[in-house]
Parts: structure tokens; sequence; C-alpha cells
DNA sequence: TCGGTTCCCCTTTTT
DNA sequence: GGGGAACCGA
């Protein structure tokens, strides 16, 4: 550190600007120490100065690991650090598991097998491979959908069981069976021996994979053991098994590590994210020092105590109290509107007349949402307003066809054995190389266990009718490689030309063809910037940015990574888990209905919709002044107009803190005690609003509390705790409708039931476990 | 093998 | 309302 810096450091004084809980969390550097953060409590302050705290007291920016969860945060939380204790946060280990991992596999990958410039294959990637490995099993890919095969291989390796684990478990084999995928074993055996052959691993075994360098190579272990001596992990409560196993090893060593997290804001435990780590956590490191955070600084009082009013509804939490000193504040808006293009109308002209009122640029504003389809009529509304935005998250620039394509071409020019990247190129642009002879190829591989690569250089031994094709194909990667050592701007403008990319989009004149030719341009303007400073390696010996070091860059970025442009006065478009960690004076949620917040699919279990809860309660606490409710009571969906009610969490916030606007006026004004209904009977609902069903308040709240996740959809909605499930009850199946319950079988993982469905289904036999079905009676 | 058309499925949320 | 796969005709 700096002399001046340091001075700068001490002027600032930061210990007289925390709280008493806040200053113990900064001091408290040494042993375990556990940090339960309320929202808006100062988290990410109490994180910066305690990195800062180490580095004033002479700990080697080297030895601090800080792991966040997404790379805006790595960088904010670097950019603060920068702030107060200056040009020594650079050297800080900081980042997302998923970076600071891939870092290290890379100058580890010689002992686990794979080559230094490994791929990282994206979902994308992952999914396009199972499905060829359903087409190549000539399974049905109606039953073995990419997705489905994806999301339980996932949950697999973040549970850490390897293909060989898992199919030496009969629990697994039972269930796939069960569940109508006898060969999903095979599958995921088939799916890892071809990621290894591809030289690529998926986001999950950049986890999995550095468990087992850490478990198995013990000098591996030491070595990093060593290196960090201070470890910081942020959102704690969305890290998965896989994760927490890997820090605690990485913490064993001098035990000092700080983790920090709120459990009502874990949000991700739909991708294996659980709460277990904090009580693991308890009991892995006994000596834990807990620390708690319960006063806001950011929100109104408003704000703060209608949050808690939402989480209060949740069964699973940690007992806390998150309060504040800040005024009352406005009330909390609540519109309603007709169309899902008149709630971006009326959030548009809201926002319009806010900045007037309220003297504020666009950047204090934030339109949230559950679902990125749901920004188009809000960037519509606000474009004809004249209110620049800005969406973060969406169909990222990295994401699209042309960008996926040109970076195949790096990616196969790095690592040749990338099948899933030469699969995009290799007859794109088109060289007469079709899908006969890729089907070709892949028999030939998979019979002589090598990759795709290796037959094509031999293209002609193997009598390949394409083999000329395929041979100028592989002459051209070749002549690419060559090129690699040098700096990465030449080399990629040298391929996207002579491959015949660049040229093949500049034809296409359409609309779209031209924002095709400009999203290259940009990513070639992003490779310039990138490829012009020179960076240091391990080894200390500066050289040129590479374009294999442009793509290890690269593949870990996904969403709001892109530099921001000049122009920053924006209102901000996000998901409400792309806003989590940001704060805005005003914040609207948009699209508080049933069915698509809370989600549609997550009305079958209690922990889901407590999930989709806490996500609302993560909305809510981005508010610092105030907040702005909307529904619409139709929307479209798949092109299609439907009809949608009010979200329950609508009627689960305290009425006191609510201001309801854009009603029909059908009564005077809600009444205290009809806040259960306070907006009105709309959309048809004949079960509810006939005389059969009288003024009983629907949601009165201590009997929500008490029963399981009472449904708004359904008037007959009972529960989804199969375990009690007798034969003669009525339940509904997701697929199959509505049945009757005949007789029960087994117990426990394997229990069933036979049913007998009305719907044309007939009898079936349901096994519990993975069946949602909902209990009609 | 290729290009165009139809048709189908889709929607959570992200590293 | 849209993207991608499947299908079909040259």
């Amino acid at each position: 550190m700096l002399h001046a810096e340091l001075l700068y450091f001490y002027r600032v004084d930061y210990l007289s600007v925390l709280n008493e809980s806040q200053r113990e969390a900064v001091l408290q550097t040494e042993g375990a120490v556990m940090i339960v953060a309320g929202a808006g409590s100062g988290k990410t302050r109490v994180l910066t100065y305690r990195i800062a705290h180490l580095l004033q007291k002479g700990v080697d920016p080297f030895n601090i690991l800080s792991l966040t969860f997404t790379n805006k945060a790595a960088r904010e939380m670097r950019e603060r650090i920068h702030a107060v204790a200056g040009s020594e946060a650079k050297n800080i280990w900081m980042g997302t598991f998923h970076s600071i991992f891939a870092k290290i596999l890379r100058i580890e990958s010689d002992k686990l097998g794979y080559p230094r410039n490994f791929t990282i294959y994206d979902t994308d990637d992952a999914k396009s491979l199972l499905k060829s490995i359903v087409n190549e099993l000539k399974l049905d890919d109606k039953v073995y959908k990419p997705g489905i095969l994806y999301n339980r291989i996932s949950a697999a390796k973040n549970a850490l069981i390897k293909a060989a684990a898992y199919n030496a478990d009969s629990e697994n084999t039972l269930y796939d069976e069960a569940s109508g995928r006898p060969k999903f074993g095979v599958i995921y055996s088939m799916y890892e021996a071809r990621c290894f052959r591809a030289g690529a691993m998926d986001f999950d075994d950049l986890l999995v994979k550095m468990f087992d360098l850490l478990n198995n190579y013990n000098d591996v272990l030491n070595k990093y053991q060593r290196m960090f001596q201070y470890i910081m992990v942020d959102e704690f409560q969305d890290t998965n098994h896989a994760q927490y196993a890997i820090i605690r090893k990485l913490a064993n060593m001098h035990q000092n590590i700080a983790v920090v997290g709120d459990d009502a804001q874990s949000i991700y435990a739909f991708r294996g994210a659980t709460i277990q780590n904090i009580l693991n956590f308890n009991r892995d490191f006994p000596d834990v020092k807990v620390v708690r955070l319960e006063q806001n600084y950011r929100s109104t009082k408003t704000i703060v105590n209608a949050a808690n009013s939402i989480i209060k509804q949740n069964k699973d939490q940690i007992e806390k109290k998150v309060w504040t000193e800040n005024h009352l504040g406005d009330k909390i808006r609540v519109f309603r509107a007709l169309t899902d293009n008149e709630e971006g109308k009326m959030v548009a002209s809201s926002v319009f007349q806010e900045k007037m009122n309220a003297h504020l640029a666009n950047k204090d504003f934030a339109i949230l949402y559950r679902t990125n389809a749901q920004s188009r009529a809000m960037e519509e509304a606000l474009r004809k307003l004249n209110i620049p935005y800005r969406i973060y998250g969406g169909q990222s620039f990295y994401q699209r066809k042309e960008i996926k394509d040109l970076l195949a071409y790096f990616r196969v020019v790095i690592n040749p054995n990338d099948e899933e990247a030469l699969k995009r190129i290799i007859n794109y642009p088109t060289r007469g190389i079709g899908k006969t002879t890729l089907d070709h190829l892949i028999v030939l591989a998979e019979t002589h266990q090598t990759s795709w690569w290796s037959i094509m250089e031999q293209a002609h031994q193997y009598g390949l009718k394409a083999a000329g094709l395929l041979q100028d194909f592989v002459m051209m990667v070749k002549s690419f490689q060559v090129l690699l050592p040098k700096n990465a701007y030449d080399v990629a403008m040298h391929i996207a030309k002579q491959s015949g990319l660049l040229k093949n989009l500049y034809e296409d004149k359409t609309v779209e063809g031209i924002a095709r030719y400009e999203n290259i341009e940009e990513l070639l303007n992003g490779i310039k910037e990138f490829s012009v400073e020179e960076t240091a390696d391990d080894d200390g010996v500066l050289r040129p940015n590479t374009l294999a070091g442009f793509l290890e860059n690269v593949a870990l970025l996904t969403d709001a990574d892109k530099e921001t442009d000049d122009d920053n006065d924006k209102v901000s478009l996000m998901t409400i888990h792309a806003s989590k960690g940001l704060e805005f004076k005003q914040v609207y949620v948009v699209g508080l209905e049933e069915n698509l917040f809370p989600s549609q699919l997550s009305l079958n279990s209690r922990s889901e919709l407590e999930e989709e809860r806490r996500l609302f309660y993560v909305a809510l606490t981005r508010a610092m002044q105030k907040l702005t409710l909307s529904f619409a009571t139709s929307r479209f969906k798949f092109g299609t107009m439907i009809n949608s009610e009010p979200s329950r969490f609508l009627q689960e916030l305290d009425p006191q803190y609510l201001q309801i606007e854009g009603m029909v006026n059908r009564q005077p004004a809600p009444q205290q005690n009809s806040y259960g209904k306070p907006y009105g009977s709309y959309g048809k609902r004949p079960a509810e609003s006939a005389p059969a069903s009288p003024s009983v308040p629907k949601n009165f709240k201590p009997i929500q509390k008490a029963t399981p996740a009472p449904s708004a959809i359904d008037p007959n909605f009972i529960g989804d705790d199969t375990s009690n499930l007798v034969a003669g009850q009525q339940v509904e199946h997701a697929r199959f409708g509505k049945g009757q319950v005949l007789g029960i079988e087994g117990a426990g993982e394997s229990k069933k039931a036979h049913i007998e469905f009305t719907n044309g289904h007939g009898k079936k036999t349901i096994v519990l476990k993975f069946a949602k079905l909902k209990i009609l009676s």
C-alpha cells in the first residue's frame, strides 16, 4: 500500500462510521465468523472495511480469498476496496466461485488430465451435448428432455456425486426407473466421458473438479490452504453443498473464515443452494462467532416494516428483527392495470412524474419483474416517453447466435476437441459438411474412442466421402492455430475474415443481418480493448493478451458484465434475481399476479412458495425511498391473452402500508377488515364470488401461517403433503388431472399410490416422492 | 445437401 | 409472439 493511500485510509477513520455490530464484524478477523446481515444493513460496507482492515494490519492481499456469487458483486467490491485501501486491492483473490476455481483449475489442470486451456461449456453447450447423446442412444427425446437431464446432472454434481457413484447407488437407479428414465445413469456417464474427451468442463464441473483436486492431491490442498489465510464468502445462503465442501477444506488450516448471509434472501434453492450450509457451518466451526446486523440504513420505515410483514409469513426462517431509524416515508403504491401494456404505461408515466416531483435522475429508478419476458411491455412504454433505460440480463450479448458462432471458432482453434463448438461451425458458413458426414464422424469417434477432431485429421483413412472437405477445414483451423501466440485482436480478426463468417454476415442486408454484423464488430472491439494491455502471467513474464486469455475471461461472463456505455443515467430493468444486492431510490415491482409471481411452478410445495416469498422480500427491500407494486388483470402469454388475478403477496402485505390506485370505483375505499380482497372482484372466479362462499376472509393471517400454502387459484386446494395419503382421497396430478386414490403401497422414498384418473388417463401408479400431487379432499 | 416453410414448445429465476 | 427443430421439395 502506498504511503499516501495509507494516510487517506486512516483519515477516513472507518471505525467511527460503523455501528457496534458492524465494527465487531470488521474487527473479528481471526477465527470463524458468521455475519447474519439483514437487507440494507451495510453488509457490503462491512465486507469492504473488513478487507481494508486486514490489509492495514499488514496481511498480504495474495493471502485473502473473497468469494462472491456474481461477477458484478466481485467487481463492485474490488472497486470499493480500491477506493478505501488503494491499489493493493487488485491482488486479492476476489471473484465468483466459478471464476476463482476456473483459474486454479487451469493452473492445476494437468493433475486432472485436462488441457490447460480447457473449454467451459455453458448451459446451451451442455444441453446440446445431452441432446446428441440421447439421439445416439436412440432414446425418446420427449422423455429424455435435455433440460431435465441437465438439471438432474447438475443436482448430482452439486451434491458431489459423479456418474460412477451415481450408478453405484441403487436408490438413484430405482428413482430413474420409477420416473420413466431408466437410462439416465448411462446418459450421465456418457456426458461425463464426452465432456472429458472434449477437454470441457460445465459450470458444475468447476466445483466438482475443484473439490477433486483438493480431495485427491494433498500437495495442492496444502498449497492453497497456505495461500488463503483469510477467507470471506458473500451471499453464503446461496452456496450449495459442493461450494461449501470446498471452502471448508480451504479454510481448514487457518480457520479464518467469515461468511455473510441472510436466510431471508435465499433465492437460489432451485439451483441447489441450501440453508443447511448455515447449520453445517455451526457444526464444522464450533467456535463460530455470530454477528447480527439488523439495523437497516437503506429504506424507509414503511418499506422495512412492510417487508417484515411479508417475510414473517414464512415458516422456515431464522428469527431476526430488521429495523430502521429512517423516517416513515411514503406508503407503498399499488397499481392495477387492465393489461400488461397498460401496466407498462402506468409505470412509465409514473416514473416520468416522480422524476419531476422528487427531482430524481433516471438511474434512481428500477423496474423489477419475475421473468425476463415481462421486460417488453416496460421497454415499449419507456421508449414512448423517451425515458432511457438499460436492461440487465435477459438475452445476454454472449448468448446471441452470431457471437456464439465466432466464439465457437475461437474455441475450436484453441481446443479442437471442443465438440460443441465444432458442431456449430463445421458447416457454417456452409462448406458441404452436412448431417450425414457429421453422423459418420460421431459413429467413427465412438467406435475408435477418440475425438471427432482426430478422425477429421485422418479423414482419408476412414474412407469418408467428404474427406477432402474435412481436410480443408482441418487445414484452415491449423493455419489459425499457428497464430495463437500473437495478439488476440489480430488473431480474432484474421479468423473472422478467413473463416468466411464476417463476409457471410456482411452480405445479409436485412435489419437483423446488419444488427448481427454490428454485434460482431462490437465483440471484435471488445477483444481489441482486451488485447492492448499486456499482463503478467503466473510466472511473472509479460506477454500479449492472447485469444485464449480472452476466451477464459469471456466464458464466465454472462449478464451485466459488458462495459457500460458513457451515459449511465438510465432506468434499470431486471429480474428480481438480478437485483439482489442492489438498491434504488424508487423501485417498481411489476406483474404481481398469481401464476406469475408467485410462479405457477412454485405452487406445489411450501418450500418453493416460501422461496418465492423470499424473492418478493428481496424485491421490496431494494427500495430506499418509494416503492410501487403493480399487476395487470390480463396479459399476453405465448401470444394469447390470459386473465390473471392479483398475487397473494399483495394480500399478505399489511394494508396499513398500502395506497391502492387505479382501481375500478366499485367501493368507496378498501375497508380495514376487507383486505382479503381489496382489489375488487374481476376475472372469472364463479366459485369465489358465488354466494356459497360468504364473507369469511379467505386469507386470514393466523390460519394462513398454520396451514401450508393455501392456493388462491384452486379454491379446493388443501395441501401437497402426501405423507398421510389414504385410499379414497381426491387428488390432482399436474399432467393427469384429477383422480381418486385407490390404495397406497410401500413406504418412505418408494411409497407409491394407485390412482384412478378421471380424464381418460385410467389407473396409474405414482411414486409420491416426485409426483407433485395436490390433495383436493 | 440446402434453403425455406411449418410447426411445436415454450417461460422461471443464473454461474 | 418467437426461436429452433423437423420436415419437405429442389
